[in-house]
DNA sequence: GGGTTTATTATGTGCAGACATAATATCCTC
DNA sequence: GAGGATATTATGTCTGCACATAATAAACCC
């Protein structure tokens, strides 16, 4: 089972917009509403022409206005509400997507070797916190597992997880070969999850384990996952500095 | 629509009302395929059947399982390539969007009042790294603005920003009384952007600036934007600690 | 006037058919 | 067999048309 062949596509240089080769059908009419917003034909507030005149006025169909409108009312752009009609947005937020990559991929990704240390694996009642994160009752069993991934043999982040164990099957996996996170996408199907970002001084426990000194502003993701309403796993991944969440709009 | 969708509330007993209410349509699609690759009916990897082959299992047309598996493509279920057909994601990568308001909302939408000191104005030349990162030649003249942003009048967010005078409109816009994102976002189109998030120890300025500890972490935003290949501004802000930059998926 | 019902209307979604495009598979030539 | 032209094929998009849905505007009644 050969992998996809791999796609090629340079790994664009983050400060370097390129020109773009003037595009057609629907990306046309989406770039030429952007025009008359940007250009301030269209201000914000304002409902703007229905599909149908738009329709007419570019000399295509209703479904392909529809096509470019939906795209831009996604991208935060247009707020769209049946028969009160389509307007430009008041409040422009900026919508943004993340890739999150499994640790392993990210690491390798920049052209590094990737390691692995299980250093706590072991079943404990969910503290407090936790249990009400999950919607778990208190001192409900989890496993808990402490990861240290290392990027060049060096530590790269440091990883602390609660996991449902009624989710594992009966041969647990080796979670010192491969990490929780990565078993999970492959075998755990989720729903819904919850995603916070922040930044922390490192504790002492976590600047030994990094090898930092304490108090070493450290980049925070804390992460709960569902699937469906049956909580799946609570973690919290410290990175090492120099980690950037990095994103292009 | 024939032979399938089946509705689960028709075959399945009456004492089990689901949660959602069973979609239809093309997110019933997305539904189905997403749990036969949940359910390991379909494998990381394997190739799923064609539109035409779908349409015709569910009863409906290729446009509609088009839309439906376009939707799971974009969510990075899965990936999609010309005559090679529609693979599950082999390294799915969680996909998740962030919303960015213009910090004055940021704050109000947490129900505290909002303020704003203009701590420096004036037309610099733009140093070697904000120069790099925008694409600039290095000392070309750009706007430094240098702004504290209170949230019940204590400080909130530090910013840094380099803009680019060009933009500006003859008589400037006071920012001291509208935030430079505020004004931009308002006046100024966009077409590209580029955001990085991270983590730092607050500087000794930073941390008189925030009332804060010299050292204390702080969550870290870097933000670049150009119009076209107009560079039109880079920016840097600091929360104070608490901030979180919170998304669901 | 105030509240409820009904009509209107823009968007949301559906269908069938068609052509465009890109990537692969195949055949042909050397 | 290597390399290049060609056929095949799955997805990408477009067109008309239709009906569903939701939210507003109008009509209506008291």
């Amino acid at each position: 089972m050969p992998d996809w062949p791999a796609p090629v596509v340079a790994a664009s240089s983050p400060a370097k917009p390129l020109p773009r080769p003037a595009p057609q059908g629907w990306e046309a009419i989406r770039a030429e509403v952007l025009h008359r917003i940007h250009a301030r034909l269209w201000l914000p507030g304002a409902t703007i022409p229905t599909e149908e005149a738009l329709a007419q006025e570019f000399g295509c169909a209703r479904a392909t206005v529809n096509r470019a409108l939906r795209d831009l009312a996604e991208a935060g752009v247009l707020e769209r509400r049946r028969k009160a009609g389509t307007r430009v947005a008041l409040h422009p937020v900026r919508r943004a997507t993340l890739d999150i990559p499994v640790t392993r991929r990210e690491v390798e990704g920049r052209g590094q070797s990737y390691g692995l240390h299980l250093l706590e694996q072991a079943l404990l009642p969910a503290p407090v916190p936790v249990a009400a994160q999950l919607g778990l009752a208190p001192a409900t069993p989890l496993l808990h597992l402490c990861t240290l991934h290392l990027a060049d043999g060096r530590p790269f982040l440091y990883e602390v997880r609660w996991l449902n164990p009624a989710l594992l099957p009966d041969p647990a996996p080796d979670f010192a070969a491969i990490s929780a996170n990565e078993w999970l996408v492959g075998h755990v199907p989720y729903t819904t999850g919850d995603i916070a970002f922040s930044a922390a001084n490192a504790t002492a426990h976590e600047a030994e384990v990094l090898g930092l000194a304490p108090g070493t502003a450290l980049f925070i993701t804390e992460r709960c996952t569902w699937s469906g309403d049956r909580a799946i796993t609570a973690v919290r991944l410290a990175y090492a500095p120099g980690y950037r969440l990095h994103t292009m709009v």
